[in-house]
DNA sequence: CGGCAATCTTGACAGCGACAAGATTTGCGG
DNA sequence: CCGCAAATCTTGTCGCTGTCAAGATTGCCG
């Protein structure tokens, strides 16, 4: 099915996207070749502009395919405000190239309609699982963003850190337990073991 | 002083550090052209080359400039761990291209000499301003570092999703009056407007 | 079965980073 | 003041890249 049989490839352009993700894990977005694409599907240096007319329209589709699995997996995560931090940490970590293309406007089309709807799906399942947050019942005095806007920015600076590799070297390899320890310093001030 | 005057050019590494930072606040890191900085200061396509070596020395010698300056602007902005925080969010916004060439490992030579001494520096700064903050006593218990952490992660986080364009659109004009209200949460977890 | 749209190829062009070799200037020892 | 070495900048070149245009091949639908 995947295969490249005669002139048509028949799935290029999944084959190019997975190629595509590969290729940015290895190499970061910076390094990715249109033509070395081709090259690895075994395709013609033009024929990746026909699926994604751009380079920048290779990005957007990856970052649509990421906003989509991070909905996926935040929507799977349950309705723990911890959790779902963890599990934002996680997709991060896990997908390290659709995370660093996601938040990258300059890579992407961010006016993109499939991508506007593909980044409102998944911050609409982020809004509903913090919407009954049990860990924190009383609402917080600057309106309902705030304590939103506080949790998104921790397990989201946790994740950039980490991949950036900024973060001290005592952290262990579980990133996910790590950024559970952060996360927890959000509700109870003065501890975080538990 | 700073003019082409001749055959030698006199500062031309400091004008074309000026003249990369431009360009990549205007386009982003990734339109930056080497060539194109060298045509900006009327000087030869294989100039910069000398001064930095590699596009990537060039992106390592933007990072170190950002470290030094983040560094004085933790210095200046006190002990409090908010000013603090909200000195590191205005830095971000401030220098934006530094900031995302400081944290892009894949952009600059992270295990350059000079880059790992500018980068100690501002974390010196950072955990200097830390040691005696007054907003929160009584010490954490995952050990010191897990605060430090909690707070850099929402400060980062908050910033980046800022650069970004990620956040939403009510938060206003100042960004420092914005995160000011947002790392709040990580001390009174149900007041932000104090 | 015929034609049309989708898909892929071939070819070309300008721009880029990197390297090598040469030109020019500065600075410093004598 | 001279001359030479090092620093600085230029010119030329190479392979690679993204993008566009035009043609070849295939699948599909009437």
């Amino acid at each position: 099915m995947s295969d490249t049989r005669g002139y048509h490839h028949g799935d290029l352009r999944r084959t190019l996207l997975t190629a595509a993700v590969q290729a940015i894990e290895e190499s970061g977005p910076a390094a990715l070749s249109l033509r070395d694409l081709a090259r690895r599907a075994g395709v013609s240096h033009a024929a990746p502009a026909h699926h994604f007319g751009d380079r920048a329209g290779l990005f957007t589709a990856i970052a649509v395919q990421g906003f989509d699995t991070l909905a996926a997996a935040l929507a799977e995560a349950g309705d723990e405000l911890l959790d779902l931090g963890v599990a934002y940490v996680e997709f991060a970590v896990r997908h390290r190239a659709h995370f660093e293309v996601m938040f990258h406007p300059d890579l992407h089309r961010a006016d993109d309609a499939e991508l506007r709807a593909a980044r409102e799906r998944s911050g609409a399942v982020l809004r509903a699982g913090l919407a009954h947050r049990s860990a924190r019942p009383e609402p917080a005095a600057d309106g309902p963003q705030g304590d939103v806007l506080a949790a998104w920015s921790i397990v989201h600076g946790f994740a950039t850190l980490w991949l950036a590799g900024a973060l001290p070297a005592g952290l262990g390899e579980d990133p996910g337990a790590a950024a559970r320890s952060v996360i927890r310093h959000l509700f109870t001030p003065a501890a975080g073991t538990d």
